[in-house]
DNA sequence: GTGGTCTAGACCACG
DNA sequence: GTGGTCTAGACCACT
């Protein structure tokens, strides 16, 4: 369900959350599906079930998940919580993140976009 | 010159550094440039003078600036170091990451194309 | 492990980064070997632990290892990041250097030579 | 005669030494050569007469140049002041030098061979 | 005064 | 306990 790499530069917890989120957008899961419980998820991926619970915890605060007491953790139902400024603002905060990193490889900005809208392409049905 | 702000997620060293690659990248900085000293760009920026000792330090493993022994820091001329598949490794995992970022965002393909090109539009220098 | 000769020219970081480098070459140590803490490797080599951190962010930005927060640091698996024309320029920087230090020493160049292959023996591994 | 690069890694005073060292041991400068004055070649060079002095101070040192108390500096006669022991212990460590740094390159040994060998092949007069 | 190295000690993020 | 960042302050090499 989650692949973790151990050779990813980013830590594991935030490798679960990224995981999530694209199979939420991408709708391979569905509002409603409950999630594997932490140990459970902690132990099929091999790690600690702190770092399933900080993973988690980050969702429930992103408001893609959410935990019903003694039950389990559920997909929420989609809801733009955030106002268009803040969404825009993020946008482009990660825009220019990508700039700066990519400024200096040299590479004209057409394959840049192409780049981009490649990694895109597959995410169609996700626009709410 | 260099903004620092101490709300940003990332490091001050490497605001340094972004700063920098933005300002030779869009032309501000020429080849040859002398950048402030590590002492005095610390003392402006009210950070320590080891924090900019770092950037630079990074700047210069990166090829973008040389420093020499009781003279000072310059600009380099440009020139790529890397191998065509590490300069493209390193765009799609740009890539990815601003995907998996804006992709619970809501917005269209589109719009995030159009934001990026727009981003790039004033760079068109040095790209090749 | 790791040999520190303080009568040596290179500063302590470099000394690191050098035994490491050599280790990862000869194959002595191998892509996903776990290298000693930073803590660890500081206390063993009676050094503060920045310096090692400095040769451990040195080796990273070389793409020799990789650090995982929280983790440790690991051998990369090898890969070539830098352009066929700056590893050539590197080369004939440190052949020159070579030249300019042993001139006037008064060897033959083919003793040089040979001094120079039976060094290089023992590396034919890696160096494809 | 001296060329002072201003983009080279090596500080000035080493450029200026071994600028003199390599035209001794080429044979463009003869023994009993009269070498510029301190002030006269920092004129000309465009450089601080202290980074002359340094330069012509460890020439000095070396056994290569001496100077004559109010006439000037000389080229002296090539006369081997080092053992044997030591000389080979310098061509050992700038050997190993040489490795360390060209290691991770990925060269094959051949083609390093071979670019010491062009580089050492205009100096077959020097073999004293 | 310039950059380069090193130490000492602190705080944070991650697992 | 692991690495990452930052501060403070010291000493050295180069110009």
């Amino acid at each position: 369900m989650i692949q973790i790499t151990t050779g990813d530069s980013r830590p594991v917890f935030q490798q679960i959350v990224d995981g999530f989120r694209m199979q939420v957008a991408t709708g391979e899961l569905l509002p409603g599906t409950k999630l594997p419980s932490t140990r459970g998820l902690a132990m099929q991926l091999t790690v600690n079930p702190n770092t399933v619970a900080k993973a988690y915890s980050a969702l429930t605060a992103e408001g893609l998940i959410e935990s019903r007491q003694g039950v389990g953790v559920f997909v929420c139902e989609p809801r733009q919580q955030l106002s268009y400024e803040e969404r825009r603002r993020r946008l482009d905060t990660a825009i220019q993140q990508l700039v700066t990193t990519v400024i200096t490889l040299g590479f004209e900005p057409d394959e840049i976009l192409d780049a981009l809208e490649k990694e895109l392409a597959p995410l169609l049905r996700k626009s709410s």
